[in-house]
DNA sequence: TTAATTAGTGATCGGACGATAAACAACCGT
DNA sequence: ACGGTTGTTTATCGTCCGATCACTAATTAA
């Protein structure tokens, strides 16, 4: 049980991999270990899975909470490319098409087990990373969604979404968001086709984006301007 | 610090609850300490913030555990009245109507740092209590909305609601459900009014559910049949 | 081959944890 | 006033935790 044979480099008894790559590979696996466990799991427990002696994790990682700080990079920033926000803001193409696409892919991210869990270990520890998150996603994504409804929809273009506007956004985005949550997480039952569910969502979204914000808009702002 | 002048009783020197009272006193506070530090919060700690020693805990409940089930029990079970079913079922009022008066009511019990968080711990446990919510939401509140939607869109009523149905349901329930998350988990801005939020996404559900399965929903329904 | 360097292990420390037992203090019926 | 009952504390046990240190084994450079 104590020995084990080195995965590359078969021709020596011991294994050793090069120093960047073992650390690669203890972030990884301590990323799906703490998914599962939390991060209150132990370092022991941790080295066992890693199949090493839990001193040695001290070699790479000077205290378990930079371990934990570097599992957090790692799924924080994974997901992130620039590719997003020019997929939104194509406007050769439609913008349900836009939006399908751009659900089938950054679910495509950020809906496994691993990811949902640490996301949410580290929401409930208040952590700063979590929060620098959420306004990313508010800030490259759902207001750039914003804009391009209100494009869509023949309204004119305004520097900033209202707050109601994003509001609208955040619940269509949230929506979806946890159908990945009622999979993963608490493992549910769910629609089969995650495409589907997107679909729907989208024409669903749009046509109430346009029902709510498309003729009356404008008398409810002014509405509201009187009362201020 | 360690001697405190009892809340009730005033006469004596040392409090003395009834140990029912007390047991119930023990659990609430239990509550607020597990939302706040997770269930990995220690029992020492607990009880400095009961201002009692340790040990007592252990007089009440046979051990953390069952202290634990307790106050999923009490967070659990508070929330469902009957009254919600026969309100969302109320024909004489308008469907918006009863949505909005339903999720404002809902939203009214579940939206605290306390019930989130702790929903969100047990949730991450995989805990069978979790689940049988789950199960219930589904059961009593979404399957009687998307019967009312239905009705309200002058669609042939069903016993059963179709998975994409059921799904774009919960789309929506889920929005609603994470303006509380972003609020108070991710202590993230929201708009101020929930009121607003939840109208907004009432009005654009339900225009969206005619969009989509008004309809084209029977000749979708066919397609999907002839593929099977 | 050998010396220096690096990767990995065994043993262990102080502290926090859940839980228990025995001593003590407050209450109640008599 | 008193004795039994019950609520509460003090002291402590065994275990697990994060972290450190001294040591061995593997690798590299000369």
């Amino acid at each position: 049980m104590s020995k084990k044979i080195s995965t590359r480099r078969a021709r020596t008894k011991q294994r050793r991999l090069s120093p960047d790559d073992r650390r690669k590979e203890f972030v990884a696996k301590a990323t799906e270990f703490f998914a599962e466990e939390g991060f209150g799991g132990g370092t022991r427990a941790l080295a066992r899975r890693l199949g090493v002696t839990q001193p040695l994790l001290y070699r790479y990682f000077p205290s378990k909470d930079d371990l934990i700080k570097e599992v957090y990079r790692t799924v924080y920033l994974e997901p992130f490319g620039d590719g997003w926000e020019k997929l939104l803001g194509d406007r050769t193409r439609p913008l349900p098409e836009r939006l399908k696409e751009f659900y089938d892919a950054y679910t495509g991210v950020i809906f496994s087990r691993k990811w949902l869990r640490i996301y949410f270990y580290s929401g409930l520890k208040g952590l700063e990373i979590n929060r620098s998150y959420v306004g990313i996603v508010r800030d490259k994504i759902l207001s750039r969604i914003i804009r391009e409804c209100r494009h869509a929809a023949g309204l004119p273009a305004q520097s900033k979404p209202s707050a109601a506007e994003l509001e609208m956004v955040w619940v269509f985005h949230s929506g979806i968001f946890y159908y990945g949550v009622r999979k993963f997480i608490y493992e549910a039952p769910v629609l089969e086709s995650k495409e589907q569910m997107i679909s729907d969502a989208v024409d669903a979204f749009l046509a109430g984006f346009a029902s709510v914000f498309g003729a009356k808009e404008e008398a409810r702002k002014a509405v509201v301007k009187e009362t201020v």
